[in-house]
DNA sequence: GCGACTTTTACAAGTTTTTTACAACTTGTG
DNA sequence: CACAAGTTGTAAAAAACTTGTAAAAGTCGC
């Protein structure tokens, strides 16, 4: 269902980050899940609370947030990377990005390329 | 039908434990024999209540936590490291996993090998 | 009816989810 | 910048829910 060089979410319920299993509860996983289907993309905090909860427009709790943090403290360092939360808006699951190296010249490539 | 080092489950209903035969019911053999098709994943209670028993979806019952219970108990020791409970779900049957030694020095592979 | 098996009941124990209360942070305004 | 209003982070308590367990009650075939 996702996948990348540290992190897998099968749609079985099994997670996995760098090749650690990850025990997550149901609502748990099905916050993550819905994130990541639309992952890159902001998932609004009432559509969340609406999907995931079928709570209606304007119930006011904190669920979500303390759920949001049991799920990046379970990830460990990658948590906040992975789940970032917008503004007054909800929050977004954002792929890994293997960091490039820093070039210092401008690349020149090789005649085998 | 399932075999290991301690456990082996027959399609004819007998079942052994470590050489020493396990008599169980009928409703006891169908249970362990539906976890242990799906060896390692997990069987949602209403699964196994609907293929065991025939319950439909919703149907609220402790039959199955009672015979769970049944079948952990006639298979002593190792029946908790079998039938592991994944709890809001279901129940998985796990496969026995021999405990590797810990290896101190990287293994080095001898010529016969 | 008896014996073996199955299901229900009732409560204990365990786990997850929600709420609460407050701290920390973000944003807009003067 | 300082402030206020609103939002999110966090820990801990409370509530809700699920499973374990023992024992009683029910069912079925002989």
């Amino acid at each position: 269902m996702y996948r990348d060089e540290h992190l897998s979410i099968e749609m079985t319920g099994s997670v996995e980050i760098d090749t650690r299993g990850l025990t997550l509860t149901r609502k748990e996983f099905e916050l993550l899940a819905m994130l990541a289907r639309n992952a890159g993309e902001i998932v609004p905090r009432n559509v969340l609370l609406s999907t995931v909860w079928g709570y209606c427009e304007g119930t006011r709790t904190r669920t979500l947030d303390v759920h949001i943090r049991r799920l990046r403290r379970k990830m460990g360092a990658l948590g906040e990377t992975y789940i970032q939360t917008v503004f007054g808006i909800g929050y977004r699951f954002e792929r890994y990005r293997a960091p490039r190296p820093i070039l210092t010249f401008s690349p020149v490539y090789s005649a085998s390329a």
